[in-house]
RNA sequence: GGGCGGUUAGCUCAGUGGAUAGAGCGCAUCCUUCACACGGAUGAGGCCGCAGGUUCAAGUCCUGCACCGCCCA
């Protein structure tokens, strides 16, 4: 139990680790079927096993884990699958750069060997991005944690590859790829970097073949020269139609080669003339292929010049570029060399420049796969939050290249396939004994592994123990929300669709939330190579608290904008939030001593304080639930905040005082105003709760309450009896009317120890209230006493201003006439601005004709009340003449 | 080249076509009284990026432009 005493502020990072340990004890995220209640599934975007959480993950989380929390307290079955992906690339980077330390490479280990350091290591580092997901507080499902490399998941992930291959889906060759000659293996489209260099075009002259004429063609990369095959032109270029069936020598190796017509080549690019290296560039490897040219190629994987490139063999192939370049140069074939701006694709993992390389590979086509993943998203069976999504996704499952799914590294699932001698493909769980079709025995398996994405495209399924009919498989099975950020889009999103039609017949999850992306404060990209990267972590141990971080992020996680600007300062303004409901609390367990709370009613009747606090919780309820349900979780976040802190401390907690501070207060006012204390506190820390679970958990323990824990505490129930407009409307009267009393002692200069009594004047249904009412005002605006009297009485030697109606005057001093009548002019100025404005608007015939009846009425409504105000005003200024 | 997002107070951001455009932080003045100084009260501070248009009415809808950022080719 928190201590009463004291001015300790409260301590996220005692209460944090205690009540998650709690939660983890009691197996409140354990989530076992459960026919008699509605699932809510969320299948955690995996990380990678590598990775250490950053700020992104923290906002991805706690989106996930708040929308957990809260579905479960609706009394959904929640369950937040948690995993890691093994993450080949990247953990080869990682794994291999540890090796280098060692002296050491993965090939001098060979396959076996190296799979067990890689085991090894996972034992050791794997675990780490879990401990840290746990500080956070993320209520995952730990039973359920999964690795993209645990038996089962890979028994799954080699069933899709085989299912797809004897559809025949798969398709195996020599194929163009994305290169890394670091890595030594391919990467997908999506995983190239683009990134704009400085580089030079190079105009180079070949010499006609048999004193024939010489063309110029401009390139990039002088080094490829040495695999030129041709140069190629457009078909209806004038300038080179002179050239077309010709032949000209490529520089420094002497080969003749054809100028071929070309409809792909841009005339408008360097000279109009392209030399086409099949070996070495997309475009020219299909130009090529089309015109029947071979292909020659002149590096090895490694990125080095081959052999038999005679003077450069054994160059890397940037110093070859300089090499080549200077050889032309001496042979006079430079024409011009000038500035040009490029943009160079790298590997996303390790930033090496890719180069387009040829390989044997394996692809997956995508077309029928994108059909049915296309109609889903079009149909609304799959919805995107923020909606603006669903374009970016449409628009690149239109236009879907086939995969590229084969990965020259060893870390990951081994595409399950056998060569024989003779050539031949066998696919199969097992080895095969022979090959099926020429029986020979000499066969050995595929050494390539299956791209991570395809493993984590089987994601939602794979977990649930597929291609098994598993009770889990039918109990959650579609997910309901998949939660992740817009660079993921298509590498997991569309292929988790994808997947899950194929494999299950049916989608994997019926929504996704894209959250925004997390930048510094500058705006700028967190990157850890860059040091730009933040920890969240952290934050949290430096004192902030998981919860606080949380918060800061929710209260900024919107769907307007697609970027989150994170600064420290937002989790100071969340630590005073905390702060401040952590002392509100202690105030009100302070007042409940004797209390037990008695169902819904309180013992005694309720009075207008307690008819308006519960109202507006009651709109609370209905503006966080709403809110929820729409994914706006700054909304959510929001109005917590200012309901707690405007509303509750500000107002309801100083009324309350007045109250529970009278010398003889009737024990039944009593109990009601703790009844309605209490039932908005705990009413609060559980809707607070999905966002904060902590310090909600610690507060709501604090307090009398039902059941174990607020984590299986039932979500309030949105009550549209306690909604109590009057209640609110004449509330709003005796907040203005405060405000206005304080307001006008802080501009006249009036010290709280000056005493002031205020007169009030007011029409009899304002007046009754605010003499039912006084005490309230009299001690919220530190007056020492109050007259409450009808409108239209006078009196001398007063300022006065008017709040809802009401005219508030407070009798000054001589010296202080002058300071007091500017302050009238200065709102009578502003009270006839304002009419001048509306009766303008209400003598115009086209409002009073074209616009909604209801609006035309409120403006007569507001220009009622502007004159009565000018009239009170009017008056104030004459009483001080 | 195509698409998307942003541009509102010094900063970070809210703002269903209809009041005098809001919040937090920061700033100024005042207040240590009994939940909280990680607090309370009161203020100052805005050509709502620019230019057109639609409308009785535009921060909000349309068109164009500028700048910042992201994605795709």
């Amino acid at each position: 139990m928190p201590e009463d005493r004291g001015r300790a502020p409260y301590n996220p990072l005692e209460v944090e680790p205690r009540r998650y340990r709690e939660w983890l004890e009691r197996r409140y995220f354990y989530a076992p079927v459960d026919p008699s209640r509605k699932p809510f599934c969320i299948m955690m975007p995996l990380p990678n096993i590598t990775g250490e959480l950053h700020m992104g993950h923290a906002l991805n989380h706690t989106v996930q884990d708040l929308l957990t929390r809260w579905r479960r307290m609706q009394g959904y079955n929640g369950m937040w699958l948690p995993g890691t992906d093994h993450a080949s690339i990247a953990a080869h980077v990682v794994m291999e750069r540890e090796l280098a330390r060692q002296g050491t490479t993965r090939f001098d280990l060979g396959r076996e060997k190296f799979l067990e350091f890689a085991w090894q290591w996972r034992e050791k580092y794997g675990g780490l991005i879990y401990s840290q997901i746990r500080r956070m507080g993320s209520g995952c499902d730990w039973d359920r944690v999964t690795f993209t490399m645990d038996p089962g998941y890979n028994d799954a992930v080699i069933e899709c590859f085989l299912r797809l291959y004897q559809k025949g889906y798969i398709y195996y060759g020599k194929r163009m790829i994305n290169w890394c000659p670091k890595d030594l293996t391919s990467v997908s489209d999506l995983e190239v970097d683009y990134q704009p260099v400085q580089s030079f075009l190079w105009y180079v002259r070949y010499r006609g073949a048999d004193g024939g004429p010489d063309v110029t063609i401009a390139t990039q990369r002088p080094e490829t020269i040495l695999a030129d095959v041709a140069v190629a032109v457009h078909p209806e270029d004038e300038r080179y139609r002179h050239l077309l069936g010709r032949q000209v020598i490529v520089p420094i190796v002497n080969r003749s080669v054809p100028v071929i017509a070309d409809p792909r080549v841009d005339p408008e690019f360097g000279t109009g003339a392209l030399k086409i290296t099949p070996g070495h560039d997309p475009l020219d490897n299909e130009i090529g292929a089309d015109h029947g040219l071979p292909v020659l190629v002149f590096l090895d994987p490694g990125g080095r010049m081959t052999a038999d490139t005679g003077p450069y063999a054994g160059m890397d192939r940037f110093d070859a570029r300089e090499a080549v370049a200077r050889d032309l140069e001496a042979a006079g074939l430079i024409e011009r060399r000038e500035p040009y701006r490029t943009n160079v694709g790298r590997c996303d993992r390790c930033q090496t420049v890719l180069e387009p390389y040829i390989t044997d590979q394996w692809f997956c086509r995508m077309k029928a796969l994108a059909q049915p993943a296309t109609d889903v998203v079009r149909q609304g069976n799959v919805r995107f939050h923020p909606e603006r999504w669903t374009k970016v996704y449409l628009d690149w499952m239109e236009n879907i290249h086939d995969w590229n799914i084969s990965r020259r590294l060893w870390w990951g699932h081994r595409i399950p396939v056998w060569h024989c001698a003779s050539g031949h493909m066998v696919a199969g769980r097992e080895a095969p004994a022979r090959c099926p079709e020429c029986g020979s025995t000499d066969l050995r398996q595929e050494e390539q592994i299956l791209d991570t994405w395809f493993s984590s495209a089987a994601w939602p399924f794979a977990t649930l123990g597929w291609p098994k009919q598993t009770p889990d498989l039918a109990y959650f099975y579609p997910t309901n929300v998949l939660a992740t950020g817009r660079d993921i889009i298509f590498l997991w999103v569309a292929r988790m669709i994808m997947f899950g039609l194929e494999f299950t017949g049916d989608i994997p999850f019926t929504d996704v939330y894209i959250n925004p992306t997390v930048l510094n404060i500058e705006g700028k990209r967190m990157s850890k190579s860059l040091g730009t990267g933040l920890d969240p972590l952290d934050y949290v141990e430096q004192g902030y608290g998981a919860d606080a971080l949380r918060f800061a992020l929710t209260l900024r996680c919107s769907q307007g904008q697609q970027d989150l600007r994170f600064g420290e300062k937002m989790l100071e303004d969340v630590r005073h939030f905390n702060n401040k409901i952590w002392n509100a609390a202690r105030f009100v367990r302070m007042h409940l001593t004797g209390f037990a709370p008695d169902g819904e009613r309180p013992a005694g009747s309720l009075s207008l304080i307690d008819r308006w606090i519960r109202s507006r919780f009651a709109g609370l309820v209905r503006a966080v639930t709403d809110a929820l349900e729409a994914y706006d979780f700054d909304k959510a976040a929001r109005a917590l905040y200012d309901f707690i802190w405007s509303e509750y401390c500000d107002w309801y907690l100083e009324l309350a005082k007045v109250d529970l501070y009278r010398t003889s207060l009737d024990p039944a006012r009593r109990s009601a105003i703790q009844h309605t204390l209490y039932v908005v506190l705990e009413g609060t820390m559980r809707l607070l709760h999905p966002i904060m679970p902590h310090i909600t958990e610690e507060i709501w323990q604090s307090l009398p309450h039902r059941g174990a824990s607020i984590v299986v505490a039932p979500w309030p129930a949105a009550d549209p009896r306690a909604i109590d407009e009057n209640a609110e409307a004449q509330m709003g009267t005796i907040m203005a009317v405060v405000r206005a009393i304080r307001s006008m002692r802080a501009d006249l200069g009036l010290a709280p120890s000056v005493p002031i009594a205020p007169t009030l004047r007011a029409q009899p249904a304002a007046r009754t209230l605010l003499e039912a009412h006084q005490d309230y005002v009299v001690s919220l605006s530190r007056a020492s006493g109050l007259v409450v009297t009808v409108d239209g009485t006078r009196s001398p030697g007063t300022v006065g201003t008017v709040a809802n109606g009401v005219g508030v005057s407070v009798a000054i001093s001589e010296a202080d006439r002058p300071r007091a009548r500017r302050r009238i002019e200065t709102e009578l100025h502003t009270v006839r601005r304002a009419l001048d404005r509306l009766s303008r608007r209400l003598a115009d015939p086209e409002f009073v004709t074209k616009a909604p009846g209801e609006v035309v009425e409120e403006e007569r409504r507001r220009e009622a009340e502007m004159r009565a105000r000018e009239r009170l005003l009017t008056g104030y200024l004459e009483d001080l003449a």
